[in-house]
DNA sequence: AACGATCGTCGAAGCGCTTCGACCACCCGA
DNA sequence: TCGGGTGGTCGAAGCGCTTCGACGATCGTT
């Protein structure tokens, strides 16, 4: 016991395994980053004396040395107009993604704001950002433009350009929705949206759908309309009222709000309107939400993980250097369940002949 | 234009600091750090040129030189059997609480499990721990106990020794309800619980507010079932059926299923029970939930921003080198709202003398 | 047989910050 | 008036890692 011990007792550094491995600390740091050749018997001894030693390299030494921190920021929604499950499967399938390419994932809430994302990428404590959520236009999307790290935003803000986006194709989800409606028979068709403060509020994903709903509906040559909902089972009866009561020939119902979906199904029947019988319903919504209805949905589901997974992929291709592709769309993917078919030729609940209402 | 300009355009360091203000780059450190005294005319002027410069401190130099990374880790749930907006909620304060401590927060699955805290830890990536969701048996639990940095746990695992644990106490939660209950005057409780998965996998709170519900039952000499209940509609239809049919002078219900609970408020009348005239309803759940159904419901509120707020602060307690606490239980608070009143003498609905059931 | 190319390894120079010891003025009390 | 504080500042030594240039040794070529 002369001198050589480790000054913590339980922080072993790329010197101790140098030592142990009788090699220089460049050569260990070599064989921990393969930049260059290493014989493979010297690469076994130093990876042995890795194990052994249990040895961790120091994050803050590699960060300063290499001016890679090997983190990324993600920030949280602004407010949560996002429905909370998606939001996980997203953060899930980005930490996840991230862990795949060696990075770690720092959160940021949303109010820290644009002095956050200042804050991270000057002190060099993240190599880039997925910013989930982006709102047409959002505050911190000028930030991102003059940052001078990669980042990568999920959603669209109004004015993308020079920047990566990713996102579902709501736009042609809404209208695959209306599509397939058409393709079953139905002509005049309705949209239970989003909360309208969401509109209002003017996210992107909500008027994307809105306006793929209403392009379809008029290239189509069909009647539609649509409306926003609140999310609580009382304003989803009373705007299913309101629809079927103004126009009782409504026969096919798109749903792009996940909290009320469950409502739309256990409602419906209590209305007098059966499904698929009576009424079409597609919703725009996670899978195993769609699924777990009874009848089960047919739906254009909201591919989070995917959408997560693409946001790393495209940020980590950024940070390798790679030029910035600028705008992904995931294409909508309908799966057809029990909820759809074609309407039985009869409006409401007596008479035969179609009706147009107003 | 000779020599000194920053090799990177837009890194600034601690040295550009310095000679901008004409001192020596430790004392541009002291500035920031009041580690020493600095006459008021030099930290002025430093502080002038940190503005005037935008200089953010590199990370991870700072990590290497302070051996502090000014980072924890949070480590989300294994899996989502907790509520989304509580877990939310809980992410959220944490985050924000960090932050004012001046510390970020990294963010892991918890599938990367005990390998992944090793992992961070022995890096010096983050100093500390934060653990949501902790089960009855984590395999996560042992690896904080040889982690050699400070931890703090949000629930309890079985065995709590040593180790500091946050989390609103559920077995007096529990109780409290059937306290409120049977002060009210009812005498045949049920408690509409987790899902059964919850049960089984041994997930704290769930245990704790049943124990603590059967306790208080007991002592105070009522009747009283609990019932494990799915989430959807109709298995919470279904339950609810059992528990009345089995027992159809229940009068008093309490509920711990946030899921269900507006299914619970919606399919009561349904059934022909009225709340609260025929049965009293308190949930444990978050308030805007309690206080957006109809009835608002009486409930004990899980105050997922209090605990995490807490922990935050039990966490920099420890990393400032303070005794470990080891069990902070919130106190359980009921807000009686509109769902609870004394039992109408009747029941189910005819007779008027009062029944008991066996 | 002699000569560039590799290949494999080493040593040393930082990366940007914190912190310790030193040092110089002062100021106060004796 | 002198000595001991103490307040304010500086210089330099790391923190643990990456990376660049150098340098033998080993090869395949002519």
């Amino acid at each position: 016991m002369t001198a050589a011990e480790p000054k913590r007792p339980d922080l072993v550094t790329i010197t101790d395994v140098a030592r142990h491995a009788g090699v220089a600390v460049s050569t260990v740091s070599y064989v921990l980053s393969a930049k260059r050749a290493i014989s493979t018997a010297t690469r076994e001894r130093v990876l042995a004396s890795i194990a052994t030693l249990g040895f961790q390299p120091n994050a803050g030494a590699r960060a300063l040395a290499s001016r890679r921190a090997n983190v990324i920021a993600l920030v949280l929604p602004l407010r949560t107009g996002m429905h909370l499950p998606v939001l996980m499967q997203l953060m899930t399938a980005v930490v996840t993604g991230a862990r795949g390419h060696d990075h770690d994932v720092l959160v940021m809430t949303a109010d820290e704001g644009p002095a956050g994302l200042r804050r991270v990428a000057h002190s060099s404590l993240v190599d880039g950002v997925v910013v989930m959520d982006v709102e047409l236009s959002d505050p911190r999307v000028p930030v991102l433009r003059e940052l001078g790290r990669p980042s990568v935003l999920i959603g669209f803000p109004a004015d993308a350009r020079g920047l990566t986006c990713v996102d579902l194709d709501f736009h042609g989800a809404g209208a695959r929705c209306v599509e397939e409606l058409v393709a079953l028979g139905h002509r005049r068709l309705a949209l239970l949206g989003a909360p309208a403060v969401v509109y209002t509020r003017g996210t992107g994903f909500a008027h994307r759908t809105r306006a793929g709903f209403r392009a379809a509906v008029a290239t189509l040559g069909v009647e539609g309309m649509a409306r926003p909902c609140e999310e609580d089972r009382e304003s989803v009866a009373s705007t299913l009222r309101e629809l079927f009561g103004s126009h009782p020939d409504t026969t096919g119902l798109v749903v792009h709000n996940e909290a009320a979906v469950e409502h739309v199904m256990t409602l419906l029947p209590s209305m007098g309107r059966r499904v698929p019988d009576d009424v079409s319903v597609i919703a725009i919504c996670p899978d195993e939400l769609a699924a777990r209805t009874r009848p089960a949905l047919s739906s254009v589901s909201i591919p989070a993980e995917e959408i997560g997974r693409q946001a790393v992929t495209l940020l980590m291709a950024k940070l390798a250097g790679a030029p910035a592709s600028d705008a992904t769309l995931l294409t909508p993917v309908l799966t057809a369940r029990a909820s759809t078919g074609p309407p039985l030729s009869r409006s409401g609940r007596e008479g035969s002949a179609p009706t147009r209402g107003s």
